[in-house]
DNA sequence: TTTGGTTACGCAAACGTTTTCGTGTTAGTA
DNA sequence: TACTAACACGAAAACGTTTGCGTAACCAAA
């Protein structure tokens, strides 16, 4: 790569000093008018633009968000990322992105590599193993230092910052109201192991929604699906009970088409003999067949309102009080629940 | 946010010099044991970490790699990022990704604020808008000043530099002769408009197989759908044909599936009356009914190899010949096209 | 006593900017 | 003629590192 053109070989190509060519490229007028217009003419022309690096260096400040997920190939997640990088752009940020894959350990590394200077702000989405290990020294560190950290999602209660989550509560209550209105009477519910706070709110949720309608929660419908094994096979139990459920909640879309595939393997009518509804209305909800029902989670927004949040925290240093910014669901009803 | 602690500060702290403080941390032989011992404990106790910008700065690499991209909520560049970003990190580098939105403007605009000096090259997929403008004067002057680059999946010919491209045309050409394996006769394409470099190429291919095959080319079954527009509406066309095809090849994933539901709804058997199949195996593929045959694009394998070319090109500078990386693609046959 | 070699540290340049505070020259005014 | 102001530019510090070189102080050998 050919070295970039800077203000000392500008400087040295006009005999004059660095800061007269600055302040020249700036338009000073302490810089006289021949001058200003040739040096401007010939930084135009070799294409000079300023050192990004040596910017940041001086004024301290990147102007980078950094963001840690645990997935990209993910649609909720990149559609957060979608949100993040729309509203930083408008603030003239930048975006650097680091996948932890679920790993505790990866997380970390994401961490020191990201806050040793790279950037002016963290948003965070951790990963299932830091849930796990309920280690968070490195959350901690963060707010012990007062860097600007924005949780999202996958939030953890103890550390205290900035945080915007899904109503996962009244979403996951709102969908199984919506199975009891249409008249099933067995609802299950696919969920993630318990050490998922998502997994464990929407368990709430729909055990609330139980409740009010009368109906007693019984923890064999209560099914929680271990994602590093075959989906399928744990699905299918659901199915093999004798006293089968006729209706489902799945806590995101894939548990929820993984089971409408099977209900129609197993030649089940839907939405008559069971009715299925899932989380985040990604892709594969609009073309399965009948199409799924889900809770629509708004991930755009979500990333939005999370880099406003970081944005804020970073300009204002003031210490302002955290904000917790719930970000509200709403059911697409498709003809998996259409009775 | 509290400020971070320094060389200098340390160095203050102990009445000694920065380079001191330096080497001793550095575990350089220079500096006496015990000075050395005191200073590693008081800069481990407030966790000093190097600031990344000044490193930078004095190496004059960021070990960062710039990516932009048309989209991110789309299942194909998410999966490249991913597969990027794992040999990045395996290398040591990070990676700051930027979406175009398919706009010219926004890609030159990204161009211009990842090449600062903020990342030490770049890979780029380039938008629709950039295409359809034929102005490619970003790439050139990146080109011209040796710039790392590397372009994948929509890439422009003129431009000379490292390449990662699917086999388009291969793949387009060996789904039509499975098609054609199949006993179909009326095969359309579901394509984009002529522009976009990669649906030209399919087009190609599609076209190879029917006359290998004999088959002559209807330019009425060759359907350019544009993406701003309703793209049901524009599909229901095919269907409205008297002389209906009796299979369809789509350029993509959403096409097919949209395919798919139309023919659905209109009554028709799959793959009998009609057979479907499309490109990119992302989630939507398995979970229609019948689920949809496809050409798999290895799009995290691209990205691993957009990612090496990229770092072996900032590496090792002397000027190698371009490369031009050729995925393969595999059919992934469903029961959209299994009869 | 001179020479030579360690040991243990400091100086200063370099990376590329911006910006405050000089300072020399010229022109204008009393 | 002398003083002042305007003009046009330079020096240097600052951001935080690393590193080659210089140099005191000390000790040992000649």
């Amino acid at each position: 790569m050919k070295t970039r053109i800077t203000l000392k070989k500008i400087a040295t190509e006009f005999g004059v000093s660095i800061s007269t060519v600055s302040k020249a490229l700036k338009g000073s007028h302490e810089i006289g008018e021949e001058l200003r217009g040739k040096i401007q003419a010939f930084a135009n022309f070799y294409n000079y633009k300023p050192n990004n690096l040596a910017l940041q260096l001086r004024n301290q400040k990147t102007s980078v968000i950094g963001v840690v997920i645990p997935e990209i190939v993910h649609h909720f997640f990149s559609t957060v990322i979608d949100g993040i990088e729309h509203y930083a752009n408008k603030k003239g940020y930048n975006v650097m992105v680091c996948v932890s894959n679920e790993s505790y350990e990866k997380e970390v590394l994401n961490f020191n590599v990201l806050t040793n200077g790279s950037v002016d702000g963290l948003i965070v989405s951790v990963a299932r193993g830091t849930q796990e290990s309920k280690n968070y020294k490195h959350l901690e560190a963060l707010v012990k230092d007062e860097f600007p950290l924005v949780m999202f999602d996958r939030i953890i209660n103890e550390i205290e910052c900035d945080k915007v989550l899904i109503d996962d509560i009244g979403g996951a209550c709102k969908a199984t109201e919506h199975l009891i209105e249409i008249g099933k009477k067995r609802i299950a519910l696919l969920s993630t192991e318990d050490f998922v706070s998502v997994g464990l709110l929407r368990k709430e949720g729909y055990i609330k929604a139980l409740y009010h309608a009368g109906y007693k929660v019984e923890d064999d419908l209560i099914y929680k699906l271990d994602d590093s094994k075959d989906l399928k096979e744990q699905i299918k139990k659901l199915f093999e009970d004798p006293n089968m459920p006729d209706a489902i909640l799945a806590v995101n879309e894939v548990y929820a088409a993984n089971a409408l595939v099977i209900a129609q393997e197993k030649g089940l009518s839907i939405p008559k003999d069971i009715a299925i509804m899932g989380f985040t209305s990604g892709l594969i909800s609009e073309f399965t067949s009948p199409p799924l029902s889900c809770v629509e989670q708004h991930g755009y927004l979500m990333g939005e309102q999370a880099a406003e949040l970081l944005i804020d925290r970073i300009e204002h240093k003031e210490n302002k009080e955290y904000k917790r910014e719930v970000i509200s669901t709403n059911l697409k009803i498709r003809k998996s629940t259409k009775c």
